[in-house]
RNA sequence: GGACCUAUAGCUCAGCUGGUUAGAGCGUUACAUUGACAUUGUAAAGGUCAGAGGUUCGAAUCCUCUUAGGUCCACCA
């Protein structure tokens, strides 16, 4: 009996120890590794997880996943890389140093002032970021740390900058005063992919201006009102086609207004009264209406969500509050018609909860639908030198299936984001984060570029970009770029982005956005989307329900192979998984299992020469259905069914080889004429499923490899036993 | 309002382009076992594949509709 296999299997005994091996022998950088004849490339980078705390189930998937599909590609002889990185993440992580920051010292971020708020900000990013580091480490994740990057470290900027600049320079940034989406406790605007929408009950009014006003309008925020400047109606609505054109002057709440009739097409006839006050100021439709009809607007609510209509009465009062009070002054007045409870989406700010103030402002956007000529484009339909615009590059790619989003179904869902994706508002008005890369002077002098202009009295923009901004340009700016490095021409394209389904529209099509603009061509091949990690019940995770399961209590419990086994059987491509404590724990009893299956394989059948013995009818066709079982397994990770690839290895492994093959060698090899035979088998197949299980379960399969073969060689770079692709 | 997903054993899910008698794990029951196995084996019970219709020699699988649960997008003043 060999001392080398304790008694169960320990996990904690194990991990570290060969992660550490791992590190040592430098094959997770592929400049380490050795060269085939006819190599391919095969690079991942690994979507930053924001340095806002720790890694959840979710992050424990992808790490899973992508390690998966890097290791079965080094080990089947690519030039394989995965590089990692983290996500400063601007809004989010600097909110949560704020809430930290009022929390434990009762202070505000103005308080400390921009320079050292931002130290405490980066302080807390550098722990999260250390944090993360050994959580991707527990899982046996085979990434490539000396490349590691950061959307926010010196390279990165580099990248942000000239990547602004040139969109600057072909007029698809500009700055504009608009209305935006105003997170009134954040103090800042957010894109439209940051709104939440939560569904409450709201009251619709129903009312006139005034006595004389001809035209009864519906509202839920009657507040808005005092900021009216036109009232807008269908043009075939033949209710009011005698007022189209009038102008009407009223005091409403006591504020004075002056409102003109308009026209106009987005208009419902059959909703409320069917006609619309506009309110340029506090509302996008509104904005438009407004514009198409040269209106004038007015701001009646200020950034701090509070009233700001030049009436004493209203003016520093909460939105709410002047509701109320103007509700009343139509009661009093007799003006109010209805009043009607409706369901009613209300959008609020992601990050803080805030409800969303629309409100005009002057900020920075990507106009997706100005045409630019393209230099360069490897783009299938877009040839190089030709005029087209972002939006046409981003449906184009995915249309021409240069980029394969599996599961399929989700293309769909892109394009459809796509077709609804108007211009991206990029500035926040938070400190944490890429600043803007333009400088003004008196007198309206404007300046953008990489580096600040030179001489005195200019003064840098003071928001910072949208962090999907830095992290659109992740799967190139990692690679040097805007330098052309090796790196770059070797592994960009990259071959897969693994990741969630949720971030599809947010990162995904951002990524596709800016590399077929500055590059000209796709960021990767496929995309490849996993589901949510659900709680037994199916519920989504999260503190205030309690059922979070760490990744890190899980390995320490069970062990990460058991931990990676539970999150990829069980689920396919796009689908979300429930877990649970027993799924994990099954697993564990499957990594003994091994452990107990390579003890007696290594006690009862000794290392042969290698050369294959003659095999009877019964191992013979064993060694077919190995061979079998080894061409199923390459399939399956090869069509990116890794779920039924791990089950596949685990059944067959306990159910045939433990149950079935190794009770008939208690058998032979008790026999002379036949225990050669039986134990030439056994080695083999437990090799060749060390391979096939490897990827699956590094850390127990290079363990056992380790004492099978105590010559220091890493199962990590053996061959893949197929040919087959 | 638009789109998508899911529905298979008590529970969690496989079942790839339609092809014998629909599978696994957990759970349940019976028996065996101190062993390569703390975490074992053998077997049993358990299914109108959500419902209805259609295509087909043949449907859990393809099509249509219905029902239930879930998700995303739009944002209606």
């Amino acid at each position: 009996m060999e001392d080398a296999f304790s008694k169960p299997y320990d996990p904690q005994a194990t991990e570290d120890r060969i992660y550490k091996k791992w590190l040592e022998s430098g094959f997770f950088n592929p400049d380490n590794t050795p060269t085939f004849p006819g190599q391919e490339t095969f690079s991942i980078v690994l979507p930053p997880p924001n340095v806002t705390g720790t890694l959840h189930m979710g992050h424990a998937a992808m790490l899973a996943l992508e390690d998966i599909m890097v290791r079965y590609h080094r080990m089947k002889g690519d030039k394989t890389l995965w590089l990692p990185g983290t996500d400063h993440a601007a809004i989010a992580t600097q909110s949560k140093v704020e809430k930290i920051l009022e929390k434990e010292e009762g202070k505000r971020k103005r308080d400390l002032g921009r320079e050292e708020f931002l130290k405490r900000v980066e302080k807390f990013a550098r722990d999260s970021h250390d944090t993360i580091v050994s959580q991707v480490r527990k899982m046996g994740s085979s990434v490539d740390w000396s490349r590691e990057a950061y959307t926010l470290d010196e390279q990165r900027n580099l990248a942000v900058r000239t990547a602004f600049k040139r969109m600057y320079d072909d007029g698809l940034i500009y700055r504009k005063n608009r209305v935006v989406n105003w997170d009134p406790k954040g103090q800042t605007t957010i894109s439209d992919d940051e709104i939440v929408y939560e569904s409450r009950k709201a009251k619709l009014y129903t009312f006139k201006y005034s006595a004389e006003f001809p035209i009864a309008i519906s509202t839920t925020r009657p507040e808005t009102k005092v900021g009216d400047t036109a009232v807008a109606v269908h043009p075939s609505d033949e209710r009011y086609q005698e007022y189209v054109g009038k102008e009407y002057e009223f005091v409403f709440a006591g504020v004075p207004v002056r409102v003109r009739i308009v026209a106009d097409e987005s208009v419902e006839k059959d909703f409320g009264t069917g006609a619309l006050g506009v309110t340029p100021a506090h509302s996008q439709i509104d904005w438009e209406i407004a514009q198409r009809h040269s209106l004038p607007e007015k701001q009646v609510i200020n950034e701090y969500g509070k009233m700001a209509a030049g009436s004493p009465e209203l003016d520093g009062k909460k939105t709410t509050e002047a509701r109320a009070i103007i509700v009343e002054w139509l009661k009093s007045n007799n003006l109010l018609l209805e009043e009607k409870e409706i369901d009613q989406n209300v959008a609020t700010a992601e990050r803080t909860g805030a409800i969303i103030e629309p409100l005009p402002k002057l900020q920075w956007f990507i106009d997706v639908n100005k045409e630019f000529v393209i230099p360069y484009s490897n783009i299938t339909g877009i040839p190089s030198g030709s005029a087209t615009t972002l939006k046409k590059l981003m449906k184009a790619v995915v249309e021409n299936g240069q980029i394969e989003i599996i599961p399929e179904r989700f293309d769909k869902i892109y394009r459809h984001w796509i077709d609804n994706l108007r211009d991206w508002c990029i500035s926040r008005q938070i400190w944490f984060g890429h600043r803007v890369p333009v400088w003004y002077r008196d007198g309206g002098e404007i300046y953008c570029d990489i580096e600040a202009p030179e001489g005195v009295d200019w003064k840098q923009d003071e928001d910072s970009l949208d962090t999907w901004f830095s992290s659109g340009l992740w799967t190139f700016s990692t690679l040097g770029w805007p330098e052309r490095t090796k790196d770059l021409e070797t592994y960009h394209p990259t071959s897969v982005l693994e990741t969630g389904y949720d971030i599809l529209p947010f990162w995904v099509a951002r990524m596709i956005l800016m590399t077929t603009y500055l590059l000209g061509d796709i960021p990767f091949k496929t995309v490849y989307l996993h589901g949510l990690v659900r709680d037994a019940q199916g519920r989504k995770m999260s503190k205030s329900l309690g059922n979070i399961i760490d990744p890190v209590d899980m390995i320490a419990k069970y062990g990460a192979d058991a931990a990676r086994m539970s999150l990829v059987v069980g689920t396919g491509p796009g689908n979300d998984m429930k877990l649970s404590e027993d799924k994990i724990k099954g697993y564990k009893h499957f990594a003994n299992k091994l452990w107990n299956i390579a003890r007696f394989v290594t006690s009862n059948a000794p290392a042969s020469s290698g050369q294959r013995p003659e095999l009877d009818e019964y191992w013979s066709a064993k060694a077919d259905e190995l061979e079998a079982v080894a061409n199923e397994v390459t399939e399956n990770i090869e069509k990116y069914q890794f779920h039924l690839a791990a089950d596949k290895l685990y059944h067959y492994l306990w159910h045939e080889f433990a149950d079935n093959m190794i009770e008939q060698s208690k058998l032979d090899l008790k026999d002379p004429a036949k225990q050669e035979m039986a134990a030439w088998s056994l080695r083999r197949i437990l090799e060749t499923n060390l391979k096939l299980l490897h990827p699956f379960m590094p850390f127990i399969t290079e363990e056992i490899w380790g004492i099978l073969y105590g010559d220091g060689k890493l199962l990590m770079i053996e061959k893949w036993p197929t040919n087959a692709a």
